[in-house]
RNA sequence: GUCCCCUUCGUCUAGAGGCCUAGGACACCGGGUUUUCAUCCCGGCAACGGGGGUUCGAAACCCCCAGGGGACGCCA
């Protein structure tokens, strides 16, 4: 039997999520228990979403929570490159293969003109799909319009009829009608590939023999499944893991719950608890231990004991674990090692101390005006807000507001938050001094304290999120009629242009 | 709307037809230890979604229903 190989194909488009992490324990433990290989591809495919900032997030991320691999594109290896934007000419190669064999086509209909098909599709109730209109070109439309550089797409073709059989190893057998299957695009206009084609060609090239990946693949396996039979190649064995799931249920999303493996760091997490408790995600040790660390996990791991239930992430119980690692697994000198490290890392405390300096006459006063810096959530109450220009609704404004335009901030810096500020409070003609107010409580637990633009961009946006939440809660929340008088206005202050400074 | 997946305490889960008057953990409540608090210890609360089968016997197997979730992009 070949050897054992599985990856983690995190896409580099945000924050470091704790689902990457989460699918990457499961393939790292897989693997290895196996004597196999776990390695990590980077699907930076989506040009216009994909940074080299989130790319390093992640791979810090998950080396912290200690998921190394033994490919990668930092780490180098026998199938590389390891970034899909550095693999274009293999694409290239594999889509020509699907072309000659006319099991892929090419396809120049507009975006507009495929928004209106699915328009109606749904309006007929019909399964959304592409209708196969580039199908019925001539072999002369077709080799005019590509003389003429029509921009195209390449998709896949599907067959119209039967169903797609498949064996999930922890499912058992799924039938998916093949009419339920689009025409899926493989190679997009700017002729980098789509994930269904990159994923399927990389994964046959590296070897991977089992593909442990999320639940929201299922519908697309059969799109997989075809793309492996087209190329004449066995497909590797597929494993859908539960989803991870906000407390009400829902896929674990950021709006509602924390989701950033940073976030967690910043926190004061240790990666052991924090890696110990998304192993009993789903999982449980034989013996029925949940106290246990990475290598435990992995040489007892058994991947048909996975139970199917999209687990709750329960802070609560992640909270109690983690107190358990620094009680049981830190002496006092660990402690005091691992703390420092967390507190004082040379990076943050240079941020911090010229915000200070000039404002202490005295180091003991150090503690009681940045200890905000070293807390989680701040206990702040709805009187600390009270102010005698704004009202409880208009701070649960100006905080809302503000967190929505501090997630779009592309470039986090200080100058980027600042100008998040200056931008809301210009749109809510209220001055800056007051705007800034129920942020300074909010962030810092005091209406007087070091700048709170600074301080917002030292704690960075997963910390400074969850206290600006927390100040909403506390002032009473926002209601389901409040959200959307939100939304409006979020959508103003979106458009809403900064009238230029004389 | 169409398709797919899932379903044991509030939450994470054990459970492979009789060991189940369903076990453990978190949370919560009570008690003990502790100068306080936390830790620690002890106790309590609390679940097989519903209905049909199969079987001597079903939480477990089958079917239907309901509920939850996911997917339906030139995102991944």
């Amino acid at each position: 039997m070949a050897k054992v190989r599985t990856r983690i194909a995190p896409s580099p488009t945000g924050d470091p999520h704790v689902g990457t992490a989460y699918i990457a324990l499961f393939n790292r433990c897989f693997a290895l228990q196996h004597g196999g290989e776990f390695i990590l591809r980077i699907e930076d495919t989506d040009q216009s979403r994909s940074t080299a900032r989130s790319e390093q997030d992640i791979l810090n991320a998950l080396r912290w929570l200690g998921l190394d691999w033994a490919e990668g594109p930092d780490v180098g290896g026998p199938h590389g490159p390891y970034r899909q934007s550095q693999r274009s000419d293999i694409y290239r190669q594999h889509i020509n293969v699907l072309l000659e064999k006319g099991h892929a086509f090419h396809c120049f209909c507009t975006s507009e003109r495929l928004d209106a098909l699915r328009a109606q599709q749904m309006e007929n109730k019909q399964t959304a799909g592409y209708d196969g209109h580039c199908l019925s070109l001539t072999r002369a439309e077709l080799d005019a319009n590509l003389a003429a550089k029509v921009p195209h797409v390449v998709r896949m073709r599907v067959p119209d009829t039967g169903e797609c059989v498949f064996h999930d190893r922890l499912r058992g057998e799924i039938r998916i009608a093949w009419e339920q299957i689009d025409m899926q695009v493989l190679m997009k206009s700017d002729h980098l590939p789509t994930y269904h084609f990159a994923n399927v060609v990389d994964d046959h090239l590296m070897e991977i023999t089992h593909v442990i990946r999320g639940e929201e693949w299922i519908n697309s396996t059969p799109k997989h499944i075809l793309l492996y039979q087209h190329f004449g190649w066995e497909h590797p064995q597929f494993c859908h893991m539960p989803l991870l799931r906000n407390p009400d249920k829902s896929k674990l999303s950021k709006r509602k719950n924390p989701t950033s493996i940073s976030y967690y760091r910043d926190m004061g997490y240790m990666p052991e608890a924090m890696i110990n408790y998304l192993g009993m995600m789903g999982w449980t040790m034989p013996d029925g231990r949940e106290k246990f660390s990475i290598g435990e996990m992995q040489a007892a791991f058994d991947i048909d004991r996975v139970s199917l239930g999209g687990p709750v992430f329960d802070v609560a119980k992640l909270d109690w674990l983690n107190g358990k690692y620094i009680r049981e697994n830190l002496s006092a000198e660990g402690f005091a090692e691992a703390f420092s490290k967390w507190a004082f890392s040379p990076e943050k405390i240079q941020k911090i101390i010229p915000l200070l300096k000039d404002r202490v006459e005295r180091f003991s006063d150090v503690v009681p005006l940045a200890g905000f810096f070293l807390s989680g959530l701040l206990p702040v109450s709805a009187s600390d807000f009270e102010h005698k220009q704004l009202s409880p609704e208009q701070c649960r404004k100006i905080l809302q507001l503000c967190v929505w335009q501090l997630e779009q901030i592309q470039d986090w810096s200080r100058e980027s938050v600042e100008q998040v500020c200056q931008r809301l409070a210009a749109f809510l003609g209220i001055k800056i001094r007051e705007t800034l107010f129920p942020l300074f409580v909010a962030i810092t637990g005091k209406a007087v304290s070091t700048s709170v633009i600074d301080s917002i961009y030292i704690l960075g946006l997963d910390v400074g999120r969850a206290r600006i939440r927390h100040a909403i809660e506390v002032l009473g929340g926002v209601s389901k009629k409040e959200v959307k008088e939100l939304e409006k206005s979020l959508r103003e202050l979106q458009s809403f242009s900064l009238p230029e400074i004389g």
